[in-house]
DNA sequence: GGTTTATGTCCATTGAATGGACGATAGCCC
DNA sequence: GGGCTATCGTCCATTCAATGGACATAAACC
């Protein structure tokens, strides 16, 4: 007699599971890893699995192992169109660049992580830290920070109530200093962090606003820890930021939205 | 009575049936659109699409319309990810475009069409004609024609039945010489496609293999017409596309494979 | 050769998906 | 205002497709 887990569970919800299953560093699954991660029988994820390589949304290599196929990635690629952000900022940010010769990013709040929507790098040879697609957390990254300060206190919390894990020696885990850091970073728009999320790389973010004063974005220049002056580096990314923000219709008379949590990033 | 519509379809596919709805030219779609294009009754789109705004799939703007959600997007990463093919073959692409200064193009083969990997551009301010993630038909341009050229008998009669659509006045549409042209390019491994797929553009593309000999994309370089002698560029496209596929782990001696459609992508 | 693990297939059971019907709202034209 | 149409949202009785335990196979391991 089959029909034994859980109910109330819908079928979309259980074939999402299998495709989110794949997440950065478990790009390539077994049907048996796949059964593992997401609970199900094997024969429920096997028969989802492969109704999603039919419709070419996973590919399944020789060996049996299942990977995002590039139909999908088409298709994602579709996001980032709707998202007249990037084409927006993305002139500027080449214009930060060229001022800087630094990497610079912009992210976007994303549940309780930022995605790095786009990055541009400075030297050739550079540690690829993070590449677009990529997550950061947000209670210590730059532009983690700038996206977790004009969430609404309603994220905050969950962040804190995840806890504040240690990238590095130099992470602020304490909540009530993170707290007077999102504070300050929510009077000046500006968050500078100093080897919290990576040993040897400090970073200065700003918010993005749109035409409702809503923060959709954080853009930062990420250096090699002590190699630059930061107060060199504020002023430029504070100018990029405004100027990416006027260019999605903000004015510098609007109100800057607090509270609510921003988009529908923030379903998660 | 409900339960009208035709039977033998699972949820499953409904459901990537409104996903896939989504495409270049369409990513922003009302449901009535979603409605339209699927030909699935209202309610059914309606509750799919929700689950899928639900998952992060989706994602809804205030005026009621779907996109395709950052989550997504960020799934669609992986697929680069476990394709080596795209990592390898960037920085022989670098060199070529530093060699050349014009566009370099490495695209794969995806149901009856190419999609754009990667493409480094000459100039700031390019024509863009086309986007990572981006379509090319198979029968008239470079690219295409060296991946039609190589995956197999099958998929060629199915483009030729299909028809060959004109995009341009000079776009090859008689079947007889497409042959022609495909049969030359397995001899030779090149395809040079002049003002075919745009006008004004020319490009010269080759194959890539992997170390089993399978063509696994094709990597092209794409010029104003006229503006260059296509003998310049055609070495060094041939080099370039010998170097990736010698770093995949293809050796000379070893056999080109051509016959069975290759990779996961000929599903369609 | 016995044990474990991964993968693949079958099929009786049943609960989740279905979609027609109805309602609400907005835009449009006469 | 009134009629017409399009879009979006919700409800719920019907039923068919999803389910998953059971079994089979193959490979890896000790």
């Amino acid at each position: 007699m089959p029909r034994t887990s859980e109910p109330g569970r819908s079928v979309s919800s259980r074939l999402l599971d299998v495709l989110f299953a794949f997440r950065a560093g478990r790009s390539r699954l077994t049907l048996a890893e796949l059964t593992r991660d997401t609970g199900l029988p094997h024969a429920t994820v096997r028969r989802l699995a492969m109704e999603l390589v039919e419709a070419g949304a996973l590919e399944r290599a020789s060996d049996g192992s299942f990977t995002v196929g590039i139909r999908l990635w088409q298709l994602g690629t579709l996001a980032l169109l709707s998202l007249p952000l990037r084409t927006v900022a993305l002139p500027f940010m080449d214009d930060l660049h060229t001022a800087l010769r630094q990497h610079v990013q912009l992210a976007v709040l994303e549940g309780t992580e930022a995605v790095l929507v786009e990055r541009l790098s400075s030297g050739r040879a550079v540690d690829v830290m993070s590449q677009p697609g990529g997550r950061l957390p947000l209670h210590c990254s730059g532009v983690g920070k700038v996206l977790l300060a004009h969430a609404g206190s309603e994220l905050i919390e969950q962040v804190l109530a995840q806890g504040l894990p240690a990238y590095t020696e130099r992470t602020v885990t304490d909540p009530v200093r993170l707290r007077e850091q999102l504070d300050e970073c929510r009077e000046t728009g500006v968050a500078v962090v100093l080897q919290e999320a990576t040993l040897g790389a400090d970073s200065v973010a700003t918010r993005v606003l749109d035409d409702e004063g809503k923060v959709v974005a954080a853009l930062s220049v990420v250096v090699g820890a002590g190699s630059v002056d930061l107060r060199t580096v504020r002023p430029a990314v504070i100018a990029s930021g405004l100027a990416v923000s006027r260019r999605l219709g903000w004015r510098p008379s609007a109100r800057i939205e607090q509270g609510a949590c921003s988009g529908p990033g923030a379903t998660g």
